[in-house]
DNA sequence: TTAGCCTATATTGCATGCAATAAACAAGGC
DNA sequence: GCCTTGTTTATTGCATGCAATATAGGCTAA
């Protein structure tokens, strides 16, 4: 499409997501009108797309905010995760094409580039890392599965954990994606599925560290004992 | 919400889950909006709605037609659900309450009533059926997972699967709702989440074996070598 | 001083008219 | 006879005006 409302949604939803609106903002529809140069209308429709979203809440006459997830609804997300994407991985493994093998790959490189450095780029990062993800999704073939996923993956741009990664958790992460894209690449889709499982609840209990301790880093071994 | 837009939505909604609009009907704004007596502009915000429930596809200029889950489709949706609802379950073990407990086992009866006959009144059991699980979820008080399999349960009744189900494979359905509600009631969450893998992969299965002989009931014991 | 109500105002909800586009159909050429 | 192309027509997309409603602020009374 190329529509009016398309392009109002997509602008809109790429301000969500850059975080240009905050939590709690309210979206009037004049105001966003007046912004993209359009009518109400196309606004309107564009908002009853972030409503399924649920990048917005909306009532009745009383307008649009930006939804803000709170951290345990972020967990509750992880945690669904974790139940869909290790079968999205199996499959993967089962399906996938040399397109997907080859943007995977590409995927790691990019990511690790941008996160060689002592302060990792997290913003540009990020969504390489969703899309990384989605990848594995799309080449599980599994429509329902990657519909009902991607939703879920594009929230945690909302809240933008990432930020909250050290400098050892990145180096682990990359390095599972690097065995997810091997383990795909080779047809091993219980592998997969087990480094996805790790993988994601290795963010979840990241998560929930800094959740315990929002201010600074926390100062512990990354893994109990490890280092 | 008490809006146009709202009732609109959910006549329509209603009207293709009751199967009045067929599988590929075009929906067009100018009739919908003369049939519920309103003007055209909440029919829109209707149809957009559903396109996000996925009832309906929906482009640019081209209008809307009733979406037609495929059998492919359709298995696709009972797997995920089959990775979703066992963790539901074993959360509604944990966090039920009486209110919970009471539904389930209301609808339990109510469902045992409609089927106790040579035919079983499917039209009137499918949406108790829906129901129960629903419960379920909504006991678990996980609200992501809640929102991830509402929609996916509801597309159950596009395709009216239920429709096919043999005398046995309803007492055996019943028989594991029964078993259900009594790990939610005891707090046994492992087993609920064990009966629910059991109760979607039998569901699964079922389906299958429909596809495979579409035209009449396959002529098997419902389970090999036990009856 | 505070609680309740009422009014004023800003914002959304809906209707209607016009513009834009895509699908269907007919006519002409190969 | 079939494919291509131009035209027509039905349908959707958008803009604007008006009606309905929720929110906020001030006013009155206890």
């Amino acid at each position: 499409m190329a529509t009016s409302s398309d392009r109002v949604y997509r602008q809109i939803r790429e301000g969500i997501l850059a975080g240009e609106y905050a939590v709690g903002d309210r979206l009037r529809e004049g105001e966003l009108a007046a912004q993209f140069g359009v009518s109400r209308t196309p606004v309107r429709i564009a908002l009853q797309r972030l409503v399924n979203d649920r990048l917005i809440d909306f009532t009745a006459h009383a307008g649009a905010i930006v939804h803000g997830y709170a951290d345990a609804e972020m967990v509750e997300i992880l945690e669904v995760r974790a139940l869909l994407e290790p079968q999205g991985a199996r499959l993967a493994a089962l399906n996938r094409t040399q397109e997907h093998l080859d943007e995977l790959f590409e995927l790691c490189a990019r990511m690790e580039k941008l996160g060689d450095r002592s302060e990792p780029d997290f913003g540009r990062i990020a969504p390489l890392n969703n899309r990384f993800h989605q990848v594995l999704l799309e080449a599980s073939r599994q429509r329902q599965l990657l519909a009902v996923t991607t939703s879920l993956i594009e929230l945690n741009n909302v809240v933008q954990s990432y930020k909250k990664f050290a400098r050892a958790d990145v180096d682990r992460s990359f390095a599972e994606h690097r065995q997810l894209a091997a383990a795909v690449e080779h047809g091993q889709g219980e592998l997969a599925a087990a480094i996805m499982l790790g993988h994601v609840h290795a963010a979840l209990a990241n998560f929930k560290l800094r959740i315990a301790a929002p201010a600074a880093p926390v100062k512990l071994r990354t893994v109990p004992g490890s280092g």
